[in-house]
DNA sequence: TTGCTCCTCACGTCACGTGAGGTGGC
DNA sequence: TTGCTCCTCACGTCACGTGAGGTGGC
């Protein structure tokens, strides 16, 4: 399994640690969010360097990352903070996968919720869309009060989106 | 097509108008959001009442609930308030359609990426679940230091949020 | 008189954004 | 000396939440 031939030798890397600027840009966010985070207690660095700045572990961006993508799922800092020490928490592995399983059960209900309610409104915007390829030649021009008895717009089930958007009484 | 049998007089019902509490609760929102919709020139009440109360023709509970949609999806009030003015600020029907179908468009693609980012995240908490299953019946005394050198956990690809939540190290 | 629904301030909150002014190593 | 990256306040913003105190019709 070893290869003599290159035999890179395996540094522990003890100290190839992240700035703030690393976190930031490995996570796609800003060197806020990354100070915000860290006083809310969500992340911790390892350590400060001589001259304060932050030293965080490749652990850290891994909560750091997590915590961003519950965030635009919908989870407030408070509750990513609850999971994130829902385990040390509890006093027995049963207990601890029990509530975690419960609360992970939970957010992926919501999630579900959230990416129907996500379609069915692109569904609404994609047939609206499709309906205005029929307004892009239209030669009315007594514009905008002859669509109001357009037959383009007299359909029975007109979208909402198209009823807010274009339809005008 | 008349049904002389029970001429239902079709009233014109031109005050069925509703109070800032039926808008509330016909889109699942609060009164302080209709309010505030109000406010930021979102949605509009026909009139008040003869005691200051606001009424809103059913026109404006459609814009409210479309409005309170687009913002789940993640669009600001400006942007919307910009969607809801697009057409009157066209001239003509070829730009309104043009321009609608372009902002439509991006919305869409925006959704469909955070669909395609809660999905994703949905499968990776649906993952871990599924792993923690096995720890339900665990029976190490040790709890959590067993952890870290459980099999359940070796997996050479263990979700993220698994190595995050659950794992220590 | 009591509930209920509405009203207008006005301060609070959550998750950051955005400068202002300063430091330290190449 | 100049850029660059980091730092700490501290005020601003967006989309509301949450009382406080008052009104008006059954």
């Amino acid at each position: 399994m070893t290869d003599s031939q290159a035999p890179v030798v395996e540094q522990p890397k003890c100290d190839d640690l992240l700035t703030t600027g690393d976190m930031a840009r490995l996570s796609e966010s800003t060197l806020r969010t990354v100070r915000f985070y860290e006083q809310e207690g969500l992340i911790e660095p390892e350590r400060r360097s001589a001259c304060g700045h932050r030293l965080f572990s490749g652990r850290e961006l891994l909560k750091l990352q997590l915590a961003l993508d519950l965030r635009e799922a919908g989870l407030s800092l408070q509750d990513i903070k609850d999971l994130f020490c829902l385990k040390s928490d509890c006093a027995c592995p049963e207990e601890a996968s029990q509530r975690m399983s419960h609360v992970l059960t939970e957010q992926i209900d919501t999630m579900q919720q959230k990416i129907a309610k996500l379609r069915k409104l692109r569904e609404e915007l994609t047939a609206m869309v499709s309906v205005l390829t029929e307004c892009q030649s239209c030669d009315q021009s007594n514009f905008p009060i002859a669509c109001e008895n357009c037959d383009v717009l007299s359909s029975p089930q007109l979208p909402r989106a198209l009823q807010v958007l274009w339809h005008e009484s």
